[in-house]
DNA sequence: ATGTCAGAAATCTTCTGA
């Protein structure tokens, strides 16, 4: 089964994209974050064109907003819910191919986090912490080790030296702070969860998944983030067999300023 | 401090979030 996750920045402004990324890549399932739409508004007839018979929605207006595209059927969606709050963060469902085994796939967006890299004095910052360890403690609580589970997502933190272009800059940087790089920590360990893009690319390769708007142009490898995941349960560690980032979607125009991250597992 | 996007609400621009 082949797993994309990709924050898309607006699948109303980018459908031409899934297509072309359909059809190149041929993903069994696409989990996206920051489909800024409402469920009513989400593009469902187009994207079922592309072969995504199954979709899963969780809008929140102009803001955030998480699906899951699949050629499989889908069962149990859950739009989760943070302290009762809707928020459009993050929604997972059983993906139950006609020949596999069925897995449970996540679509995350969190928080990013604003600009004070001091949760004491930044509210964002706290409360994207505080997300992070709800998720853990969500995964801890519904599921085993040997479990089929598959989280996905715009994590907003980067966590190794090689996730960002420079380290020692990014150190102070919201993303790559020691809270950050400690909350994602925990999460990791919240179902023993094995990064598959780094059980493919060495950890000291350089690999980047975001680039800012905010530079005059875009370059490969420049100054960029590794803040897009996909992470699977102990159960799928031995079924990891591709892992890559297609960064040259970042060139496409309209761009999101995230690539997809595509993940091969075999049955 | 700056750069650029996207969406919403209300105008033809400003705000918010990232």
């Amino acid at each position: 089964m082949r797993i994309l996750s990709w924050n898309i920045n607006s699948v109303r402004k980018r459908l031409e994209h899934v297509a072309r990324i359909a059809e190149a890549h041929a993903p069994d399932v696409i989990c996206l974050q920051e489909t800024k739409v409402n469920d009513a508004d989400f593009p469902l007839a187009d994207i079922a064109r592309l072969g995504f018979a199954h979709i899963a929605t969780y809008g929140f207006g102009g803001y955030n907003g998480v699906a899951i595209l699949s050629r499989h059927p889908m069962r149990d969606v859950v739009r989760h819910t943070r302290r009762l709050k809707n928020d459009g963060r993050h929604i997972s469902a059983v993906v139950a191919p006609a020949n596999g085994e069925a897995v449970s796939v996540h679509s995350l967006y969190v928080p990013a986090g604003g600009e004070a890299p001091d949760p004491r004095i930044n509210d964002k910052f706290a409360d994207k912490l505080k997300f992070i360890d709800d998720t853990a403690d969500y995964f801890a609580g519904e599921f085993g080790f040997r479990d089929r589970v598959v989280l996905t997502g715009d994590l907003n933190i980067a966590p190794l030296p090689s996730d960002v272009w420079d380290h020692h800059k990014m150190q102070k940087r919201i993303g790559h702070t020691d809270y950050d790089i400690a909350a994602l920590d925990r999460l990791r360990r919240s179902l023993n969860w094995t990064d598959a893009v780094r059980e493919i690319i060495p950890p000291d390769d350089p690999v980047f998944t975001w680039w800012s708007y905010r530079q005059s142009e875009f370059k490969v490898d420049s100054k960029g983030w590794r803040l897009d995941h996909i992470w699977v349960s102990p159960g799928l560690k031995d079924h990891i067999a591709s892992a890559e980032v297609l960064v040259d979607v970042r060139n496409w125009t309209p761009p999101s300023d995230h690539a997809p991250v595509l993940v091969g597992l075999s049955s």
